[in-house]
Order: C-alpha cells, then structure tokens, then sequence
DNA sequence: CGGGTTATGTAACATTTGTTACATACATGT
DNA sequence: ACATGTATGTAACAAATGTTACATAACCCG
C-alpha cells in the first residue's frame, strides 16, 4: 500500500537514537509512544516548529464563546471538557490526558464552528500546539498521525454515545456506583478524595442528589463517608448498585 | 503542501466528462458532490472495486452483536441509529442519509471493538460497501476523502455531544417541543405523519409522557392532534415552549 | 358491516430527581 | 480557643417522569 510514510517503518523504537533528538521529540516519545516513532523529516519539521504551552490549574483553555485555531498535543496533565447549564449544574464529558488529543478543537478549525463547551485545566499543563495549517500538514504527511487522530475521534465518539444510553437510561445511583466503582480502580489504596460537590459535577446533578445517595451506599456498608473523603468498604456491595437498577 | 491529490485540483465539476464515468462514479457524484469530484485514479479504482448493496426497509444493518467490517457510502435512502433500553424503551442517536459516511462502522474497523448501537433502514437503501483495506487505501491516497471523514467524525461527535447537555438538563416537554419544530421544517405543510410511540422512540420515553405532553400543546393550540398525524397551529407557541423551561 | 389491529386518551399512582432551608461538623489560620 | 469558610446531613416538599390499567377511537380488511 503505498504512503508517504514509508520511512518511520523502518526504525524501531530501540533504534532511536536519542542524542539526536530535540526535547520536543523526546517529551512526545514518552507522553505518544505512537506518535513519537515517526521518524519522517517533515513530521519532526513541524514538531520542532510547535509552540510549547504551559497553563496552570483551573484555566479555561477554551469555551463556546472563545473558539479555539490551535490543535494541542498534551504532554503532561489533565483536561476537563465540561457542559454547563444555566442553574449551575455541571457535567463532565470527559477528560484530555497526556497522550490524548485535544479533538475539541477540530470543531472550530475545521468548520470555524463553535462548541458549547468549555475545557479547563485541572492540573498543571504542557502542550504541543500546531496551527490549523501544520495540523492539516501533518495529516498530509504522516499516515501515523492521521490514524491516530481519526482513532481518537471514533473512541471518543463511542463512549460520548454510551454516556447518553446512560444519562437516558440509568437511574442515578447506578450512575453514582459506576463512578465511583472506576475510581476507586484507579485510585491507589481504598480512600478517594473527593467532594460530593465533584461527583455532583461529574454526573450533571446536584450536592444535595448525591448526598442522599452517598448515604444510601453507606447504610448498605458498602461505603464509609468522611468530610473530603470515601472509603471503601464492600467492593461487592459497589458493584451490586451498579448492575442492579436499585 | 505535498499531497497525493493533486490530479483533482485541476479539474472542476463542469469539466467532468461524464460519458467517460462509470454508473457507480455518477452515482457517487449525485449524492457526494465534494467525493464525487476525486479524479485521482486510484481513488476511482477503488470505487470501481466497491460491491453496490440494496437494502430493504427495516433492516438491522448491524448490531452490538454483529460487528461490521465494511465502510459504507450512503448514496439513496435512510438509515437510523439507535439505541435500546432492556425495558423496551429506545433514542435514537442519529440518521445517515446519501452524503453521509456510515462511522459507526469504524469503530469495529479499526479497533474491532463492538459498539453498542444498533442501525436499521427506515428506507430502501442504497449504498457502496468498501472493505476495510480498502478504506484506509483510500484514505491514504485522497486528502479529500480524509477530510470528508474527519470533518463528518467532528461534526457528529459535536452532535452527540450537544445531545448529552439536551438529555441531561433539559425537560422532556421544551425536547419534544424542539424536536416537533424540526420535524415541521423539514416537513412539507404543516401536517406531519407520526406516531407518539415514533416520538417516544426518538426521545427515548414512553408513549403515554409522550401523549401527556403533546395533550398539554394541544391545550395551548400549538398542535392539533389526529391518529398518526400532527397538525401544526401555531408556530409560535412551539417555539415557545422549545425555549422556556416550563 | 363486523372484527381485529393499532393509535390515542386519561386518571391514578409510584418513583426518581430536584429544591429549599437549615443544622451540624470539620478544617484552617490566628 | 475562636472565627471563618467549606463540606456534609437531612427533612419536607415540589416537580418531572415512569407505570398501570383501562377506555375509546380510527383504520384496515375481508
């Protein structure tokens, strides 16, 4: 199959020469293993070109109101898409890490079409950021890239539509004991920090919603509460709440 | 910018020869201007490969179940997404119709990972059916076709994303209200042929919260009911309640 | 016309979620 | 210890949605 990507085949990643490389390269070989392999000229062209971003917590990258030209590769932290509504909910659509693309912004360089959404920083941030232009170079270039990036669309376009199987259809304590059953996988040890104000924010409802339910978990044991804190205490308990509709 | 494309950049749509075309060329051009007008060859070999595929209406195309490996052009007809509830209800996700590309189909083709969905014509169908070698064949060697993808990937993700904030924060009574109002401008006169379980299935409720609703824009003389019909009366009053939460 | 099928109407009720309005508890800095 | 801010607890209520259980009406076909 002819590309013009043929190069990067031949080296494996135990053959790069790391002397060689710039920093940017070196950052993206290790947040993109993926994309870091490339090894055509004018892909690391237009990396070295990149402009390197650093934000702090808590900044809106980008909203609806502010449409975004920039395509950012994420090298370091996490980034929270959210939706808002006009009495204060929230609720979270999902979260861009290192390794990630910043898929959000195709929208507005693409077809100049704004998002109602808002990204904002949830830790400290670096960032690749290429222009429209490089971005749609790359695609050109690199068969690498492309695939990279039409693979994260369709992910995320898959889990955005189970996320509406579950808002349409799940009652929302067997929304809470999913979340709260994926964090705490992910979480080292038995004890999550987290408010009931953030969960409420995770899942489009209110403080007082979760509170009721939280307590609910707790009296079936299978959770202990705490002021900034859950603990674990019955796996199995958890993962009832979260197969059984009640 | 270096691309494969080149070819089709000097030619514009009037001087297409169409006596040199073939039916499946022709075909493509009437549905999808903008793929129709590739004139790279091996774009047209591969068209040219394309298995042509009618569909009866009320067809399960592909399921959770059955996962798909084609890539699909959509040149006549309708086909619905949607998904299901283990209680019978079910909500629509979207429609492809001629000039959209079946995505869907990606997610199996390029994770093979099921998806959790289910598209069924509404219509006779007619498509061309590429096999997943031949999709990234030709996504390597037309910037336009990969452009098409992105853009129809971005634009549906923006979609489904937009539907998550109007499931999650919106009344059933102003999302039915939006969803008439769509339905009676797409619609020639003011009398559109639907049932309320086809309502409910769109909004993924049941049929007696659907007639609850429509009995209350009744009242107001928004609509005039019939069986299997709804009469618009005032445009006006629908777009009120498709803005106010009420 | 009659009988079966499909669509709609509707009331009463159950459940889930959201809202209001506080009370209480914990944490932090001084 | 005290003041202040933030987090949680909770009850009572309101609203939205889902469910049950029929009744009635329109349509279709033989």
């Amino acid at each position: 199959m002819h590309t013009l990507d043929i190069p990067e085949r031949k080296v494996t990643k135990t053959e790069t020469n790391f002397d060689l490389l710039t920093d940017k390269q070196k950052d993206l070989i290790s947040s993109y293993p993926i994309l870091g392999k490339i090894n055509n000229p004018e892909w690391i062209k237009t990396i070295q070109k990149a402009k390197s971003m650093e934000v702090n917590p808590n900044t809106v990258l980008f909203s609806g109101a502010a449409p975004c030209n920039n395509f950012m590769l994420i090298l370091k932290g996490v980034i929270r898409i959210y939706q808002t509504a006009p009495d204060g909910r929230e609720m979270t659509l999902y979260r861009v890490e290192a390794g990630d693309l910043c898929i959000l912004s195709l929208n507005s360089m693409l077809q100049n079409r704004i998002f109602n959404a808002i990204a904002e920083t949830e830790t400290d941030v670096s960032a690749l950021v290429l222009t429209a232009d490089d971005f749609k170079h790359a695609m050109n270039i690199s068969e690498t890239f492309r695939n990279y990036v039409v693979t994260t669309l369709t992910e995320r376009l898959s889990e955005t539509m189970y996320m509406i199987q579950d808002t349409a259809f799940n009652h929302l304590n067997m929304r809470l004991a999913c979340m709260l059953g994926s964090l705490f996988e992910r979480n080292k040890g038995p004890v999550l920090r987290i408010t009931h104000q953030d969960l409420a924010h995770e899942l489009g409802t209110t403080r007082e919603v979760i509170s009721r339910i939280l307590k609910q978990f707790e009296r079936q044991n299978c959770i202990k509460l705490s002021r900034g804190h859950i603990e674990l205490a019955s796996a199995e308990g958890l993962e009832w709440f979260s197969t059984n509709q009640n």
